[in-house]
DNA sequence: CGTACTAGTCTTTTT
DNA sequence: GACTAGTACG
């Protein structure tokens, strides 16, 4: 009995097929993850190659982490030597080893989305571009997706002759680079692009890799564009063993630049390319996959394949419209509450998906009301938050002056008095001397323009020089507490009167203590590394499995997941397929939504439910959509309520107080078959319709860090574990005077009942039960509560 | 130089 | 409706 025996033909031909250029076809749920590590195990230890020699490429570090882990299990010994990292992470990899051969220096930091703005819009000042009619948004999207198609500046503006609104394009394209050169950094799109050139310049660097790289795997193929064909393509173009696996009906990152032609043309790239397609589907009832199978049919230029399963056909697809959106999260959260009540879910293997992170937000009040445990994927990326990026900036600073971005952006964060004109002044010196920003700061009492401003900029420079100093003996943590105490950054959050002051002194917290994690794990971890990793993390990657929570997140981030309870909330045409797909008049964009929706779809484990709502505030604007096509696609017999067949909103009779009631009390409509024929889309026009009350705003919290955890008291944000150590002193936070079972009065809540208080690693967290106003989790140094 | 208010934009999806 | 950038004023 050996490993392989659990595998079905097509995925022992997918392991065994070890030589050559391999396409693995693999539908939703048909285990090829399981293929990919057991080929990896096979390569090892049947045919004797070294782990040295094995490269596995995914998109995500969550994806590059589980491989990791089932790689280490199957394996055991030497199974850290083969090389599972994202494309990101494995370009920064080599490029730290030889990007000074392209004339960077190795020791480059990564600009994100918001960096990235902020270069182009002082390169759009400089040049002079008239943002009203160019914005930088569309200039970004343009140069990314030049990037994503290998163009550079040069050819972008040999390409660009003629046309006015190109040409511009191309010039801040030149000028953005040439900022980023002297920035020494590098942006997402670079990351790629960077290595690409490397190889192509360097042939001896290229050739250590395609000798190292003799095996080469890549996951969700059909996520990849030019760029990353490129450089699997150069890597592997020496052994030509390369093995691709995805599922072009999965492919959802067009607007990423993905080119679905790299997975449905490999084989003429590739003419003596095995292609091996996994069908068997281990993770859906048929009735789901049916479900799945009849919508993507809808789609042409796919390739021919068809999901099936052993397992039983299993329940009916459940539908529900109602009136309001409000409604819909009702029942989604009222239904979790029923299946976790009855014994046939858990919360953790619920999920509710949705097309726009904009939906979350009244599915997450209904979860609160409710008490249910949940998690929210996505939204703004923790690293992407003011106070978090603030802080990196600091470090940023500290680590490598010569991040111009950075340095401006904390220069004045908290308040120093340097404004706009000494910042532009003392910019106009660095342009002058060819030097950095930050260096130009270090000789200030040299700069004659800016008089007498000069004086305050001597203590920043001499702040950012002493934590370098200390940080070599510190250490991160050291260096980041020493950061927050010496500019007082939480101190003055905490005088503030800003309501999500609090959430921002936890996302610090939170910081903290994922800094302190980090030097845990990584012995010789270095400022720089810790910023690295923190550049290319996700949040799809913050997830953690273990919490027995609900996670809601949009249909993009659950590709690669499972569960047993889906919800796909808000099927209705104008949001899914989205407005954009609906008036666009490239069939490829409703396509690739439609793939979405097979994605969401295939997400289910057992039970799968759709909902939708008649009315919807969208953009500030009530809407009112038909039920989504998509839902339309799935056959009647499959669908435990029937979808009406109406068109128009003013075909809607709306209930009373019904909430799916009304959908058998409408009027039949029948103007002949057509789904979309008598539907004109009607966004923004708001007919009279007797609306239900508002329900009562819920106070939603504010995303917490890492997880939100409603109602649950004793964890709670700051229950943060080994981190103490530094927590008095540094805010000059005592002990409070309090304990657990006292009763303490708040200035806004008025009495109640201390029940909780656990040590943060800046400050005590406690819990109380007021009287009046329910239970709340705060910062004792925040809350300023009187002991009774 | 900093603050407070206003106007405009945005929403698809993210490494 | 929410957030952000830009402007006017102190």
């Amino acid at each position: 009995m050996s490993i392989y025996d659990t595998l079905n033909e097509q995925q022992k031909q997918g392991v065994f097929t070890t030589d050559g250029p391999v396409l693995l076809l693999a539908g939703a749920g048909s285990g090829k993850t399981r293929v990919l590590t057991h080929r990896i195990a096979y390569l090892i230890k049947e045919m004797g190659v070294q782990p040295y020699h094995i490269l596995a490429i995914t998109f995500t570090n969550k994806a590059a982490g589980e491989m990791r882990e089932r790689v280490n299990t199957i394996i055991g010994h030497g199974a850290e030597q083969v090389w599972v990292s994202t494309f990101h992470s494995t370009c920064v990899r080599i490029l730290r080893r030889y990007i000074d051969r392209i004339g960077f220096d190795n020791h480059f930091t990564i600009y994100d989305t918001d960096d990235q703005k902020t270069v182009m819009k002082d390169v759009c000042k400089r040049l002079q571009i008239d943002t009203k009619t160019l914005k930088e948004r569309t200039i970004m999207g343009a140069v990314s997706s030049a990037k994503d198609e290998l163009v550079s500046p040069e050819e972008y503006l040999r390409q660009a002759q003629g046309d006015y609104h190109k040409m511009k394009i191309a010039q801040a394209y030149a000028e953005y680079q040439s900022v980023l050169r002297k920035s020494n950094a590098l942006d997402f799109d670079d990351l790629i692009v960077k290595t690409v050139e490397l190889f192509k310049l360097c042939p001896e660097v290229l050739a250590g890799y395609q000798d190292r790289f003799r095996y080469i795997m890549v996951d969700e193929y059909q996520d990849t564009n030019t760029a990353q064909f490129e450089l699997i393509r150069l890597l592997a173009s020496q052994y030509r063993n390369l093995c691709v696996v995805g599922d072009d009906d999965q492919s959802i990152y067009k607007f990423r630049g993905a080119n679905i032609r790299n997975i449905l043309d490999f084989e003429q790239v590739y003419p003596e390319a095995a292609v091996i397609k996994l069908e068997q589907n281990y993770r859906s009832t048929q009735h789901v996959l049916d479900a799945a199978n009849a919508v993507i049919r809808n789609n042409a230029g796919r390739k021919d394949k068809a999901l099936w399963t052993q397992n039983g056909e299993g329940s009916m697809v459940h539908f529900r419209q109602f009136d309001t959106a409000y409604d819909e999260a009702e029942f989604v959260a009222d239904d979790v509450m029923r299946k976790v009540r009855e014994g046939r879910a858990s919360y953790g293997n619920c999920a509710v998906l949705y097309r726009t992170n904009a939906q979350a937000r009244m599915l997450e009040e209904r979860f609160v009301v409710e008490g249910i445990p949940y998690d929210v994927v996505g939204g703004t990326n923790f690293y992407a938050r003011r106070e978090i990026k603030d802080m990196l900036a600091y470090l940023k600073t500290v680590d490598n002056g010569s991040d111009d971005v950075a340095v401006k952006r904390i220069i004045n964060v908290p308040k120093r008095g340097i404004g706009a004109t000494t910042i532009a002044r003392v910019q106009e010196y660095a342009d002058g001397r060819g030097i950095s920003f930050y260096d130009a700061l270090r000789e200030a009492d040299r700069i004659m323009t800016i008089g007498k401003s000069a004086v305050k900029l001597e203590p920043f420079v001499t702040m950012i020089q002493t934590f370098r100093s200390k940080s070599e003996y510190y250490g991160l943590e050291g260096l980041i507490k020493d950061i927050i105490e010496t500019t007082g950054y939480v101190e003055e959050l905490e005088q503030s009167e800003e309501d999500d002051a609090e959430d921002r002194i936890a996302n610090i917290d939170e910081l903290i203590s994922k800094i302190v994690a980090y030097e845990e794990s990584h012995e010789e971890g270095s400022l720089s590394e810790f910023l690295e990793e923190v550049a290319l993390v996700a949040d799809i990657d913050r997830i953690d499995d273990d919490g027995n929570r609900v996670l809601l997140m949009t249909l993009h981030s659950a590709k690669g997941l499972e569960f047993s309870h889906v919800y796909l909330a808000g099927m209705e045409d104008g949001v899914f397929p989205g407005y954009m797909a609906i008036t666009s008049d490239s069939v490829e964009d409703m396509e690739e939504e439609r793939r979405l929706a097979y994605v969401g779809i295939t997400r289910a484990k057992e039970d799968l439910t759709l909902t939708c709502a008649r009315q919807r505030m969208l953009r500030g604007e009530t809407q009112y959509n038909p039920v989504s096509r998509f839902v339309k696609e799935i056959p009647e017999e499959l669908l435990d309520r029937k979808v009406p067949s109406v068109k128009r909103w003013d075909e809607v009779e709306y209930g009373e107080d019904s909430r799916e009631r009304s959908l058998f009390k409408t009027k039949p409509f029948d103007s002949g078959e057509g789904n979309t024929a008598a539907y004109r889309p009607v966004f923004g026009t708001t007919p009279a319709v007797s609306a239900k009350p508002k329900p009562k705003a819920v106070a939603v919290p504010k995303r917490t860090p890492a997880q939100n955890r409603p109602f649950i008291s004793g964890g709670g944000v700051g229950a943060l574990k080994g981190v103490n150590g530094l927590s008095k002193g540094i805010q000059g936070t005592g002990e409070p005077d309090y304990t657990v079972g006292d009763r303490v009065k708040h200035v806004k809540y008025g009495e109640g009942t201390v029940t909780g208080l656990e040590k943060g690693p800046r400050d005590y967290q406690v819990t109380v039960v007021f009287d009046g106003a329910g239970q709340k989790i705060m910062y004792a140094a925040f809350a300023k509560l009187k002991k009774l």
